[in-house]
DNA sequence: TTGTACGCGTTATCAA
DNA sequence: TTGATAACGCGTACAA
């Protein structure tokens, strides 16, 4: 049952356990588990007999069997609603920064806005007992995100607003977001304003445009602001990227003739035909918050959820500018 | 031990297993094995007294558990090189499409570059017993990757190649990829010519220039290729993008003073300022090709490895015209 | 159709 | 310091 490959030492076609290592080193089982768990219980020449057989055998630890006997695992993972949008993947190594600091590894799963595979990862990542699970969900308000927390899973939500009492959550205040970005337009001079935006139904993009409009009317101005919808959910920085193109083929002149302000401030945006004015998330502090909160909810029994809001920053580039 | 929320049926603090559910349902422990496993040998009067039992103490099945007993797992990981590279999404995209349609779940690891995370996770997913990984390395000739081939978890290099007897590879042929985009100058009638590229040590950036030297000799024109290397490893493309800023910002006219062919077309590619010519790589079937080989690996004993090579193909967009 | 007993690989406990 | 044994939760024979 064994195959030799070129000079390689021989292994089993299925993989070694404890016991066939404690077998090939002439020791007991408890021993080696002693070897792997607690070195310095062992002497040292049989700690290196045992890890010899490890090393022939090629041994590698079951840990479904790890996870079974301890009742937990050593994982968490993080729900994605985009993989493809950088927005997420920058709240993703937030989470890494965390993850890695408290040895845990972090499994990413992408639900591509489609909440039938948010549900498919939800179910797996219980039963896989992973110590919480971070989601960025398609729904918010979906049911099945109390039920996950329900069962004894923690779960914080990453970039909007969830149920307060059954999880942390942790988000961007996008109602100020919007203020920011129409307060620093009608700081500049602009009374004409347009609010080109993703779906309506979308809690963020309301909120953006009830920042935009509150700031809008609390300046003074008369009229209103120009809602513009957009279908795709994408950053806004890229669609602003592509309004800025638009422009540029029109003839249109940005800023002399339309001042525009991003939101998200991708790392384009600084880096576009014009430099763009964007409101920024912190991102990838979004993240580690997160994970920070996830990990708390997991191991403390005094935690109690939170909501965290955080604040945006209006980073004033060339597409805006004192007319 | 049972807390009560609100009006939500009580849960017990510890989730219930089988053992549980059969006490609750009044049946044996093989009977709820049954409704979960094999639920048409069960009687439909027993059976949804089971699944209400199982309802009503949330009951979550534990992975471990199964995956101990049945000794594999039914997920497959892709261990990414750089999560925030649109090449490796859209990769893992492809991946994604083919795990869905197989029932297997993916699970997405970031080695963000680093050899050493990069080893974490390969020990890791050994550990987990995933049932295959697919991985663009950090170093396709580690030794690490033939050790966890070595150890019975099969792996495929995605957007590389690496040691051919060990694991199968999906990747693109780069050498083609750099002649396509030199034929394609030429035929326009340029005749001096610079190629801006990432490390030469990465073996894609070196076939590329390869090619490209070699399509530029070929057509009989006198001098060389200027080569201009950059130091961070990014999307071509993403560099291309910042060059044609700087000719914007330069008052370098595109083409008519500087043509321009990008490496990988991402999307930003078609909507940039000037449209950019590039070569394109078939990302998502990348993915999907990695993903089949893996799980053939996986499951059919009669596997044999293999280099499956991709030809990328010229997409001819406004920063490059006949003069 | 239903119930019982055993084993998966690991770790913890206790006895030697 | 080391060794034997019992759990962890589930699936699957086999017996009723």
């Amino acid at each position: 049952m064994t195959r030799v490959l070129d000079d390689q030492p021989a292994i089993p076609v299925r993989s070694a356990g404890v016991k066939d290592v404690a077998v090939a080193a002439g020791v007991s089982l408890g021993t080696v588990s002693n070897v792997l768990n607690k070195p310095d219980r062992v002497s040292v020449s049989t700690r290196s007999r045992v890890e010899q057989a490890m090393a022939e055998l090629g041994f590698v630890r079951n840990e479904s069997a790890r996870q079974l006997r301890a009742g937990r695992s050593s994982t968490v993972a993080y729900v994605m609603l985009d993989a493809s949008n950088p927005f997420f993947t920058d709240v993703a190594q937030g989470v890494e920064d965390v993850a890695e600091r408290r040895d845990l590894s972090l499994f990413m799963c992408n639900s591509d806005n489609r909440i039938e595979r948010e549900h498919a990862y939800l179910d797996r990542l219980q039963q896989q007992r992973v110590q919480g699970i971070l989601v960025t969900p398609v729904d918010p308000t979906d049911p099945a995100l109390r039920e996950v927390a329900r069962h004894g899973t923690p779960v914080v939500i990453v970039d909007r607003v969830g149920d307060a009492d059954t999880h942390c959550s942790v988000a961007v205040d996008d109602i100020l977001g919007g203020q920011l970005a129409i307060d620093h337009l009608v700081d500049l001079g602009h009374e004409r304003i347009a609010f080109v935006g993703g779906p309506q139904h979308l809690g963020q993009v309301r909120d953006q445009l009830a920042g935009a409009r509150e700031a809008f009317e609390s300046s003074g101005s008369t009229g209103g602001v120009v809602v513009i919808e957009t279908e795709a959910l994408t950053v806004a920085d890229l669609l602003t990227l592509g309004l800025l193109q638009q422009c540029v083929g029109l003839g249109i002149r940005v800023p002399e003739d339309l001042a525009i302000v991003g939101y998200g401030d991708i790392d384009f945006a600084a880096a576009a035909a014009v430099p763009l004015s964007s409101v920024r998330q912190p991102r990838r502090n979004l993240g580690r918050t997160a994970a920070e909160l996830l990990i708390d909810e997991a191991s403390n029994p005094e935690h109690t959820h939170q909501q965290v809001l955080f604040t945006p920053e209006l980073v004033a580039r060339a597409s805006t500018r004192r007319r």
